[in-house]
RNA sequence: GGGCCGGUAGCUCAGCCUGGAAGAGCGCCUGGCUUGCAACCAGGAGGUCCCGGGUUCAAAUCCCGGCCGGUCCA
């Protein structure tokens, strides 16, 4: 989308002897110092800056590049933002940091909160996966996660910092005096921006043909298409310091301004040779104008510009520079705190692994090995970034990604191992693979059409993969994703009509009595101006009490709840009140002060499932309810009995210590700034002053539930419950306080009744239970041999009573015992002698015979012929053994059988 | 959150399409061979066929619902 916009001034542009230029290839505008016919962006022109040799121009490695960005917005009154994580926690419509603007997406730019400095500069690290399939085939145009220098400010009505011509300024000025680069090697492209809800016109800042920036001059929100105007006019501007670094230091790719000496390293871990660096650099600049996003299209465009011959040595340096960009964006999500998993922001983390092992894969890393040498590959990098930026604390978790690899690449094999013996089952029955098959063993099963190729090939099945194969499996999967809408119409529309209830729970969370005004009545649904009742929110259950009106009427409050920042209350009996009435409400405290409880525990768990866990642990979802409380962590796998036990003994010492609980009042960054983005572990929190719960050393949250004054009220914390839910949730169930009574006799109720069913008492169950198990072991000992016995002697017993008819032996056999496999096996024994049995049990016939006898005798036919004499006959079966029920005598049914073999019997062969 | 695949002996799975006697390999137990172990031979134990409903004379098998796992995509 591109809407014409006459505020995109390029007066600034002008004024430097900038003049507007058609490209020739594309048909846009640009702006350049020198008479041009293309536009120096791909792929209208090549990567001119590889070859030229401007002295002006400083070499500056990605730190360096890093600083001079800041240090020259710095001095140019620009305050400066440390980086958030790659993870947009302070979101729920986005999981990943794309860019530096969402730092400050929706609460600046919708003018909730104040921005920490106006104008800002920052420099963040930022995930875009969308582009996976160009890293490598792109020499580091492409990468998943890269650094986006951003300076921002936020024009308002009432306060305008600036716009578009100083914009340009900063960013001519930091190009040609920061950095040194010719005005004549830069050019100005009009375009069009959007991302994270907001989108308006920009200008691309080309150097020497490579893309270095975008000035962003936000100014719409978009919605579904359409766009409306912002409050505020939002510069936003993305510098990629990556390609600043690259461009002056004129590296034969992105990569090696990036990983410096770790390129090596990674080649000689994985035992491969990289290409001449003048022969790359020209493959890399012959190959600007292009972006293949596959082997092969890579393949078809190295034939197009005659470089072919490099082909096959070219791939093993794509697979490796894959690896290098593949395992930093992998370093960064799991530092973050990312648990890998198949759904939400885990399985970004899950597919960028995965992906890397495939590339691995391809290079010719057996499986055995796989897990050391992608350790190995991490450890260097972890070396390698250990002082530098945010990436130092990939060192801290050094520990957790070592373990929570080490397990995705178990679930990698295993899923692999998997799909090959459903591979090789499907090849074994049918010879070959239908296009639906190759869909499904990706779709279902994890394995990507490239590996089944491979595996295929081995057994000489040649496998095509469908051009389209992964555009048709996006095309199958998309569908609108439906979001429920929880809350009634009604309620809603009856709660927008009164103003914010003041929430007395907060400041007064011991009280259980106050007195209100009224301000809405509807049924039995109870507004009042203020109110100490609860309602259920951030998975704490709602109070229940007693309103009292004026009349004397004391009426129930069943349920409370809040929509919006108005809490309603749902009363037992609909009310005559008016509002200006005064009410006296009464809250619970019994169940309250348990909720209570049982919210200051759920802090108090996560706090020291952390401290054992690791700091990836993060709240994936709670509820606390009068009983018992329900913390979801995430996690890589389920906990030990001892991890349970640490987490309850530290739980317990924190409530031991006694520590007073601090609520703080807050903007928005000073609440991040003080502790940290874990403070939205409940989700994300838009507001102009956030309420943050500290447990001081252990924990401090955004949280809007009632909380005990002190730790030691908990009184003591059990864990009862602990399960995974999801791959990388574990669900915790406790119970806190008074209530652990109540599980003590539980449990005791149960050891009494357990031990009362053997006939033992609790202190005798276990020596009892022993020698139970050690009779039972005997007893089965004995019956197997009894079975031996009694089948011989039944069937000596049964060739006393062998019925022939003609040519056919028949015996009738019935089960008085019930014992299923002594009479099935009885049954193989005697129709393997030749033998045709009527077997009958509870009330149920069947008839066997050898399969080589059906030739002679179709059962079929003669269950048919038993019916035609015998009432209530109902079954079927096959030829060689039927099933069925009868109304008649066990006789008459023999007798019925033996007449029907007479007459249908054949007694020669065929 | 949605699509697809799966849940059968301690483990890995076959059987399901086309309803009719619950299977294989490994592991386990007993015995044989052997100085002992491994291997081998003979015999044996072990199953709520995930749960609940339906269809049927008859359901591991067909239909519906649920739970659990895997996987792809949001």
């Amino acid at each position: 989308m591109k809407v014409s916009e006459p505020e995109l001034s390029s007066k600034f542009l002008e004024s430097l002897g900038y003049v507007k230029y058609r490209c020739r290839v594309c048909g846009e505008e640009f702006y350049s110092l020198l008479p041009r016919t293309t536009c120096p962006d791909s792929p209208c022109s090549k990567y001119e800056f590889l070859y030229n040799d401007y002295s002006s121009i400083r070499r500056l490695d990605v730190e360096s590049s890093r600083r001079a960005f800041i240090d020259f917005f710095t001095r140019n009154n620009h305050g400066y933002v440390e980086p958030y994580p790659v993870i947009a926690k302070w979101r729920d419509d986005l999981y990943l940091t794309i860019a530096s603007i969402v730092v400050f997406q929706p609460a600046v730019t919708e003018g909730i909160s104040e921005p920490p400095y106006n104008p800002l500069v920052i420099v963040q690290p930022c995930i875009r996966l969308e582009d996976i399939d160009y890293i490598g085939m792109t020499f580091g145009r492409h990468l998943t996660s890269f650094e986006m220098g951003g300076h921002h400010a936020f024009n308002s009505p009432n306060k305008s910092i600036y716009w578009v011509d100083e914009t340009i300024e900063y960013a001519f000025k930091f190009f040609s005096e920061e950095i040194g680069v010719p005005p004549e090697l830069m050019a100005f492209k009009p375009s069009w921006w959007e991302g994270g809800g907001n989108a308006g016109p920009a200008y691309e800042v080309l150097v020497g043909g490579l893309e270095v920036a975008t000035l962003v001059f936000m100014k719409y929100r978009s919605l579904n298409g359409s766009y409306e105007p912002m409050k505020l006019k939002v510069v936003d501007t993305g510098y990629g310091v990556e390609r600043v670094s690259w461009l002056t230091e004129r590296t034969p790719t992105a990569f090696h301004a990036i990983y410096g000496g770790l390129v090596n390293k990674f080649f000689d871990i994985l035992g491969l040779e990289e290409l001449d660096y003048e022969l790359l650099k020209k493959i890399t600049y012959e190959t600007s104008d292009s972006r293949p996003r596959s082997f092969d299209e890579l393949s078809q465009l190295l034939s197009q510009k005659d470089l072919k011959e490099y082909y096959n040595a070219l791939v093993k340096n794509i697979l490796t520079y894959t690896l290098l960009d593949h395992y930093k964006t992998l370093l960064l999500l799991l530092s973050d705190g990312v648990v890998p998993s198949n759904t939400g922001e885990g399985y970004l983390a899950r597919l960028v692994l995965r992906r890397s092992l495939r590339t691995m894969h391809l290079i010719g890393v057996e499986l055995r090995e796989l897990n050391d040498v992608v350790q190995e590959l991490l450890s260097k990098l972890i070396d390698y970034f250990k002082d530098k930026y945010v990436y130092s604390k990939f060192y801290k978790y050094r520990n957790y990604i070592t373990e929570v690899v080490s397990e995705e690449v178990k679930k990698y094999i295993d899923t692999l191992e998997r799909g090959m013996r459903v591979i090789d089952k499907i090849i074994v029955q049918k010879g070959g693979l239908t296009e639906g098959e190759l869909v499904e063993l990706y779709d279902s099963y994890g394995i990507p059409p490239e590996i089944v190729r491979e595996r295929a090939l081995n057994i000489n099945v040649q496998v095509v993969i469908p051009r389209e194969f992964y555009a048709n499996i996006a095309k199958k999967h998309s569908q609108a994703v439906l979001r429920r809408e929880i809350t009634d119409a009604a309620l809603l529309e009856f709660a927008s009509l009164f103003p914010e209830t003041k929430a007395l729970f907060h400041e007064y969370p011991y009280e259980t009595k106050f007195t209100a005004k009224i301000i809405g009545v509807k049924g039995s649904l109870l507004i009042l101006d203020q109110t100490l009742f609860y309602p259920a929110s951030g998975g704490q259950d709602h109070d229940v009490g007693f309103i009292y009106f004026s009349d004397g009427r004391r009426v129930d409050v069943r349920r409370v709840l809040k929509v919006g920042n108005v809490i309603i209350h749902e009363l037992g009996d609909a009310v005559n009140a008016n509002p200006g009435e005064a009410v006296v409400g009464e809250v619970n405290w019994l169940r309250r002060y348990k909720l209570m409880r049982h919210h200051t525990a759920t802090h108090i768990v996560l706090a020291s499932a952390r401290r054992v866990l690791g700091e990836h642990v993060n709240q994936a979802g709670a509820e606390k309810t009068v009983e018992k409380a329900r913390l979801d962590i995430t996690h890589y796998r389920s906990l030990s009995r001892d991890e349970l036990r640490r987490i309850e003994e530290v739980a317990n010492s924190i409530i031991d210590d006694r520590i007073s609980i601090k609520v703080h009042h807050l903007g928005k960054f000073d609440a991040e700034k003080k502790f940290g983005i874990g403070i939205y572990q409940g989700g994300s929190t838009v507001a102009p002053v956030i309420r943050i719960v500290e447990i001081p050393g252990w924990d401090a949250q955004a949280c809007y539930g009632t909380h005990l004054q002190n730790t030691g009220e908990v009184g003591c914390i059990k864990i009862v419950d602990s399960r995974k839910i999801q791959d990388g949730v574990l669900r915790l169930e406790f119970v806190a306080g008074t209530n652990i009574g109540k599980i003590v006799y539980e449990l005791e109720g149960q050891l009494e009744e357990a031990s009362s069913i053997i006939g033992s008492s609790p202190l005798q169950l276990k020596k009892s239970l022993e020698s139970l198990v050690k009779e039972r072991d005997e007893l089965r000992n004995y019956l197997a041999k009894y079975r031996v016995t009694l089948s011989k002697l039944i069937m000596k017993e049964l060739e006393q009573q062998i019925i022939s008819v003609n040519c056919f032996q028949i015996v009738h056999l019935i089960d008085t015992i019930g014992d299923e496999k002594l009479y099935r096996d009885l049954i193989l024994h005697l129709v393997g002698k030749g033998l045709i049995v009527i077997y009958e049990s509870k009330g149920n016939y069947e008839i066997a015979e050898d399969i080589n006898l059906s030739r002679r005798l179709d059962l079929t036919s003669v269950l048919k012929e038993v019916s035609k004499n015998v009432p209530g006959v109902r079954g079927g079966g096959k030829k060689d053994h039927v099933s069925f029920r009868a109304s008649a005598s066990s006789n008459e049914v023999l007798r019925a059988v033996v007449k029907a073999v007479m007459e249908i019997g054949s007694c020669a062969e065929n």
